[in-house]
DNA sequence: GGTATATTCAACTATATGGTTGAGAATGAC
DNA sequence: GTCATTCTCAACCATATAGTTGAATATACC
């Protein structure tokens, strides 16, 4: 929901969350199919996913008693684009990434 | 020093560290001037240096009394790209960063 | 209605994080 | 040697995370 950088890294520090949305890039999923592959309980994999969801990773619809679960990679963006302002060090971009810094993502967090 | 996607994302996840991380971007600098501009202990400045150190985000290299931290961009690679393994969104050249401030997309709030 | 399936909630444990303060170890200045 | 500076360590507190199990809810099936 949020997509904050906070909750967006966080969400992707865990390798079992990391799992979860790798197995979303071929398709929409239900729960129990999501936590099939892993070793833990069930309600495990449903925190993961609320996780995952607050930091609007995916998105999840409930049709009937099963919750879908779907990918919704547009919320990386934001990290993507923070990261690679660290990458690329063309003086061209690293002065609008600086900027970009200071005005719009982590002063936008700290308010 | 260990530069794994876990470590990498969590260190990433604190917004105190992304402000450090954008600190060294201009330059190298020791440990004191790295916590004054913020309100906390400087002890707690140095666990974040800790944490980042140990995501090989930055090196600590002690000359004399004087700690000097230094930013190591290339620690954030893998992670990078690992998310643009998700990515709809093609790597950040000057294009897409521009697209994303014109659209003043403050991914960093709701969506 | 009765039962099975899908998912979450509640309560609990263990561990990590983010912060504090105060003391301690190095180093530099005089 | 004395004193200040730089930085970390230790102990502590509060909160969050990652997991468990068992009960509860909601829906579908017959």
């Amino acid at each position: 929901m949020t997509s904050t950088l906070d909750t967006v890294f966080a969400a992707l520090a865990d390798p079992t969350r990391r799992a979860i949305l790798s197995m979303l890039l071929e398709d929409d999923m239900a729960v129990t199919d999501v936590a099939d592959p892993f070793e833990m309980s069930l309600a495990a994999i449903s925190k993961h996913l609320t996780i995952l969801t607050r930091a609007g990773l995916i998105s999840q619809e409930k049709r009937g008693r099963v919750k879908w679960c779907k990918l919704e990679p547009d919320a990386m963006k934001g990290a993507s684009v923070w990261m690679q302002g660290f990458g690329q060090f063309e003086p061209v971009n690293l002065d609008a990434f600086e900027r970009f810094l200071e005005h719009h993502l982590d002063t936008a967090e700290e308010e």
